[in-house]
DNA sequence: GTCTATACGCGGATAGAC
DNA sequence: GTCTATCCGCGTATAGAC
């Protein structure tokens, strides 16, 4: 059944170039975004306030992407970017044990760092409808489970996988702790995230 | 005993008449617009969906609602009603750790009962922002932590309550999960859940 | 590449008949 | 309580000048 791919022409084609490339002028509208998303949702963030953040005018936007739905894609593309570096990080380091403990570490730094937005994005119901059928977003999640688990992609896995990592992504945007620190946050998140992972203290 | 609302606070209150007491046709076009808030996002929904979705016209719509902001008031605290619903259930346990328990497996039967609408609702950005300052929503929270960590509002409780709230919440949006049937979701999330907060197996 | 201007529909919201 | 009709602003998107 490899109908991996193959998209039909005849489809509205959903838009997916898979072409990460982008000019400078076009990152600064992505990077835009991607804090008008976090703030405001997808659906709440209008070209006008991404053009306004970036200070031009829509038109000026719509010279680098033909449609609002691209630059949607581009800066859930963008933040995927930043986890698929922590795992090739990760994927780097000789054994397994001390693999996931990079792994682990990065996650929390990204999450922590960027507070709202990694999280927000990729919590997006746009985004997660998007992305449920995304093969370069389901490889990277693989890679993600495989390295946390040590194990294929079964159930058990994937639960653990999902659950990490929306507690530690979930939990830097959540009220309760809005109040708190990056450091203490961080230090907090990391010995609870190894905790769950049962990794030595 | 629910006080959720009982507060008379001296807020500039913007649109929270804190009156949960709502009619049989409000209560349709609240439950109809979780289910879209759940899968296009507060701003990615119009009220003509809601309508729609429940069978009506904006107009009637209106007559129930004055503006779209309290129907997104009253679909959260819907949703946190649940979840102050478990937390009442579980105080009314003799002891701590069988609190702790009945809490957690309450949490995740509704998390996964209700799939994307607890979660997605509760941490879509708008609402976020809401409930941030939201006296009642804090105090649920503050019950909540309590609970699972035997203590006050410590910094540490406050991250560990996040955490685990987010990963339960999330894991059963996750699109690694989706298609999970609930039964197996459930019972890997309870065993994960538990193991978070000490629990015997 | 960026602007002004504009088309066109949809969004929230209201008036008033039944 | 629900409808039709309507207002107005904002949303996406495009055309064409500089």
């Amino acid at each position: 059944m490899s109908t991996l791919g193959r998209v039909a022409s005849a489809e509205p084609a959903a838009v997916d170039p898979a072409a990460p490339p982008y000019n400078a002028a076009q990152n600064r509208i992505i990077a835009a975004a991607i804090e008008l998303f976090a703030e405001h949702g997808v659906g709440g963030t209008s070209l006008s306030m991404i053009a306004d953040a970036v200070g031009v005018t829509k038109a000026a936007v719509y010279h680098h992407f033909k449609m609002k739905e691209e630059i949607v894609l581009a800066a859930a593309q963008a933040e995927l970017a930043n986890l698929e570096a922590a795992i090739d990080t990760a994927e780097a380091e000789p054994n397994r044990s001390r693999a996931r403990e990079v792994l682990v570490a990065r996650i929390v730094d990204l999450a922590v760092e960027r507070r709202r937005m990694e999280s927000t994005l990729l919590s997006d119901p746009v985004i997660v409808r998007f992305f449920a059928h995304h093969e370069p977003y389901l490889r990277v999640m693989d890679r993600l489970y495989r390295l946390l688990t040590g194990e294929g992609a079964v159930p058990d896995a994937r639960v653990s996988a999902a659950m990490l990592t929306a507690a530690i992504g979930g939990a830097v945007m959540h009220p309760l702790v809005a109040d708190l620190p990056d450091e203490a946050l961080r230090s907090q998140l990391l010995h609870l995230a190894r905790r769950f992972l049962d990794l030595p203290d």
